[in-house]
Formats: structure tokens, C-alpha cells, sequence
DNA sequence: ATTAAATACATAATTTTCTTAGGTATCTTT
DNA sequence: AAAGATACCTAAGAAAATTATGTATTTAAT
């Protein structure tokens, strides 16, 4: 698991980039298949998940399909044309982002691989 | 400049490698160095960067060396051997997230270099 | 049949970390 | 002399998460 604070400002990224690659999803699910597909390492808490996706559906990136298992219900979140626009303009961001801090971090590489 | 929010979380991890990388340095001249080597694209606050410079010495990682450049002050800071240390590690945890990242967002690669 | 664990949603209080705004003072350039 | 850069600082507020708590259904284990 990473420290908390480094997940930090990522969180509407992946939830967009991961609706944008699967189509519609639930936000239980998300959060399983982030912590399946990164091994454990991340793991979206319930407290910020759910606030981000009711925040992200105000704002006009999410529709949303309730459905009901039975007696439980499953809201499955897809994104709006304006969603697919900002998972685009994020990823890319987040991209430059990544790029930049492994220059910054890798000033002087080391030529020792102990 | 990058959506403040993904710059969170960074910050320590930034200044610590910094220091491991050139030795001893100023606030300012983080600040400044940060800028330059991002092309702007990262740009330190004062209000987040002086807290966190007394936090990390506070906390030991960090020692200081007050120089007078004539009446103004400049306050030098270099690692001690803990701060040494937590430099690798984060440092280590910033690239291990990073790639997870990278992973994370690559999930369908396209095939269009459009 | 009962209990525990997993599924699935939600909100509120608190904490962490940053931005914004303000402050002091010196040195350099115009 | 004024403006801009250098160099430090803190406090109020905002943003985004964690932690804690809550409800309820379904599935697996005893």
C-alpha cells in the first residue's frame, strides 16, 4: 500500500479512465477492480469514492443506470460525451505529470544497480 | 501548470530528492530549481514549501546551516543520515506508484498514434 | 439455522496538505 | 527613487482524502 498522500488528486482520473476502457460500471466494482488491477497496492476507500462519483454525476461527466440485483441496488455509472472529453484532458495531464516527475527524479541517474 | 491537486503528495519526496541530488540548498533556490527544471510546469508555493522544510526538520531529516549573504539570511539545508534514508524510500515509493500508474492508465493501449 | 463475511450503498467529523493572502526586509536594476 | 527580484515567515481558508459510522441484502461457513 502507498502512503495515502501520494494517491492524493488521482482519484477522478482513474474513475474516468477506468469508465472510459470498460464501459459501465458500479462504484463497488471500481474500487475491487482497482485494487485487482494494481495487486493491493491501491485501494480507493468508500469515504472518497463515493463523493467523487456523486460530484463527477452533478457535473455532467456521469449518467447513471440504476439497476436492482434482487432487492439490491446497483447504480452503474457511464460517461457522458462531456465525461469521454475530460478522461481524455485528464489522462493526459496526468500523463505529463508522470513524465515530468521521473525527470525531476532521475537528475542524476545512478550508474551502480546494487 | 499541472491541476494543483496532482502536485499533492509530491512535495516531500521532491525536496528530499533535491537535496540528495545537489546537497545543500536554500528554500528559495528549491522553489527556483523545481521551476526551472520543469520548464514552469511545477511551481512551489512559499505558504507549502517553508512549512514543510521546518516540518522535515523538525521530524530530523533535514539540518540547517544559517548564512548571511551580507544582512539577508539564507538558510541552508542538507540531510542527515535518516534524512538520507527516507529520501530513498520515498523516492522508491514515488517510482513504484508511478509505474503502477502508468499501468493503470495503459490499460487498452491504442493502436492510433493520432 | 445462525453467524460471519462479502456486497453495495451512503454521510459526517476529522485530518492532511495545499492555496491564497498577507507580512517583513534586503539587494539589484532601471 | 521606484520596481522587481531575492529571502524569509505565518495564518485563514479550501480541497480532498481518511476514519468512523450507518443501513441493508446476499452468500458462505459452522
Amino acid at each position: 500500500m502507498y502512503s495515502s498522500e501520494l494517491i492524493k488528486g488521482t482519484l477522478k482520473t482513474i474513475v474516468l479512465n477506468l469508465l472510459n476502457e470498460h464501459g459501465k460500471m458500479y462504484g463497488y466494482e471500481i474500487a475491487q477492480k482497482v485494487k485487482e488491477l494494481t495487486e493491493g497496492k491501491i485501494q480507493i476507500t468508500e469515504g472518497a469514492l463515493y463523493p467523487t462519483l456523486h460530484a463527477l454525476e452533478k457535473n455532467g461527466e456521469l449518467d447513471i443506470d440504476k439497476q436492482y440485483m434482487g432487492k439490491r441496488v446497483r447504480k452503474y455509472y457511464s460517461l457522458t460525451e462531456q465525461g469521454q472529453r475530460t478522461a481524455a484532458v485528464k489522462v493526459n495531464e496526468l500523463t505529463d505529470f508522470i513524465n515530468t516527475m521521473k525527470f525531476l527524479l532521475d537528475l542524476e541517474p545512478k550508474m551502480n544497480n546494487g
